[in-house]
DNA sequence: TTGATATCAGGCAAATCGCCTGAGGAGCAG
DNA sequence: CTGCTCCTCAGGCGATTTGCCTGATATCAA
């Protein structure tokens, strides 16, 4: 126990970005992206981070004869779920749903993205309505 | 620039938490409420995550003849929205819809809260479709 | 060999965090 | 007054985190 800053930091993050738009990616690669006139020190800064990353298992490495190649082992959407969770833990007990209401009333969602919305309910209403007292 | 670390630590929002259903306390209230058995040591710890509140603008003093009042001057909600928008700008360029989206497939709504929410949106298409094209 | 590159081990200064000590002031009882 | 209790304020401490960096070693090609 005891994870006691953030789960990811500002600089953690960016490297995250990277990956999740390449899918894989060397040091070098994410270094000369991050650090576009970065020498060997940002190199190594890279790494010290994408270390980190993976102690926290959000990336995994992979040899590749002599380099190594990195991926991300979560997603976007993961870490959004984690931290909506941790800010529903954090501020109201773990309910989710006063998130829900303060999303709906502040996303300034586009009119396609309302509808989204709604079809989004419809199915979940159709879906619970359907297994309604039953078990999953 | 640059607020490091999170905007509140797990101990500055058990602070923050007495004080949002108190409205209103002196630090031994605080220091009896999160350590009991505190002693003179606590309750200068207590003083600590309230100074470094009122430094973040989450908390406010007032002189009651010979002690300090405290108050939350930020809500619940609030710093609901602030790690929203955290959040979105981190992972999702500060577009809050992914959320959204990833909180109605994932929070296991109850169907209590799902009519609710479908209510939320009713207005919200409402309100959108009344001022479409329009600053306000 | 020389040079470029990749990797690892380790460290550093700054900042943060939770906690704590110590000094001093105000109030009250004896 | 003398104690005693309670509150406040200033300041610091050790642990940890964070972003960055140095230096050494290994592997390749020219």
């Amino acid at each position: 126990m005891s994870r006691k800053g953030r789960e990811t930091t500002d600089t953690e993050l960016a490297v995250l970005r990277q990956l999740w738009r390449r899918s894989e990616a060397t040091i070098r690669e994410l270094t000369d992206a991050l650090y576009p006139d970065g020498g060997h020190s940002h190199y190594a800064t890279v790494q010290s981070l994408l270390d980190r990353l993976q102690g926290k298992g959000f990336v995994e490495r992979e040899k590749d004869g002599r380099v190594n190649r990195y991926r991300a082992s979560v997603s976007r959407a993961e870490l959004a779920g984690r931290r909506l969770r941790a800010t529903a833990d954090a501020l109201f007990d773990g309910s989710m749903a006063p998130l829900l209401t303060h999303l709906v009333d502040h996303a300034e969602l586009q009119p396609d993205e309302i509808s989204a919305l709604r079809d989004l309910v419809d199915q979940l209403e159709a879906k619970n309505s359907r297994t309604s007292g039953e078990e999953s």
